[in-house]
DNA sequence: TGCGATTAAATCGTGCGCGATTTATATGTG
DNA sequence: CACATATAAATCGCGCACGATTTAATCGCA
């Protein structure tokens, strides 16, 4: 437990800090066009693979609370991506559409990711074994967040 | 290139990015009581490490832009941890330094790293490694980043 | 059935983060 | 020296992200 390993966890906290930065600002010109943002994209993956969720379950899939969703959602829905309409079953729960236009992005946008994985300049492999390792990281420290004392 | 490979690149950006939301949860509770955020605390690191920085150097190392900075330093100089003064060498540029209180808050953050550590769950070496990895990462799409094609 | 407890979204206030612009200072070239 | 150019920080508007609170609907249990 020397300074160095203490010196390590800060700039692995960095290191994920400025690379999610980087990503985003890497995302911002391939979406910017279409009118999306990062986390508008993140969305649109998320109805792509199953369309007609929750605000929660969406919030469950990208770590998202409503607090942020909502706003967000509005602005897709604005867009002219997607509708939100109260689930008759239970009138707390907002559902989640895909439009026509949501859908036909998902073709426009097709060449994002191509674009993207160049811009990483590793392989499949390294990449899937890095994704691994970050969300077992994240995963660790999600867990021990509620545990750890305020000194 | 696969349909899986395209997977993986969104799934390695959003492992990053929902670890960085993780990471910025967990260091919440730990820097509350001293009123301070997380990138609050990125650069209290960055001026431990070296007092004196100007605005711009401050934004080198961590990567953000005056316009992100300026406010945050705001807040920083009206907690007392730093004083801003312009240097009277270039009037353009504003040079940062701690004030009394901002050296000895490293002190009482100590703890922190250590708390943080633990969160972690694995050990130093593979830290260093992933560090490193997710670095390259980052400064493989910073490069790339201007020339992609938005289609 | 009725009413307290729970759940889901939305709302509000604060702080990041950026691009575009503005302001002020410094530099360089005639 | 004068004036265009360049540079540093600050300002502005927008969108994300959260915690705390509010509003509305459902559930559970007597």
């Amino acid at each position: 437990m020397s300074a160095d390993c203490l010196k390590l966890d800060n700039a692995l906290c960095f290191a994920i800090y400025s690379a999610n930065h980087a990503i985003t600002r890497a995302y911002k010109p391939l979406l910017d066009k279409h009118g999306l943002t990062y986390p508008q994209y993140l969305v649109m993956i998320v109805l792509w693979d199953r369309d007609g969720q929750t605000v929660g379950g969406i919030g469950d899939e990208l770590f998202l609370e409503s607090s942020t969703l909502t706003p967000l959602l509005k602005r897709l829905e604005a867009a002219g991506y997607v509708r939100r309409e109260r689930d008759p079953k239970d009138e707390r729960q907002v559902v989640v559409f895909l439009t026509q236009k949501g859908q036909e992005l998902r073709k426009r946008l097709a060449e994002v990711p191509r674009q993207m994985l160049k811009a990483f300049g590793c392989g499949s492999a390294g990449m899937e074994k890095l994704r691994a390792e970050i969300n077992a990281v994240r995963d660790n420290v999600s867990k021990a967040a509620p545990h750890l004392a305020s000194s």
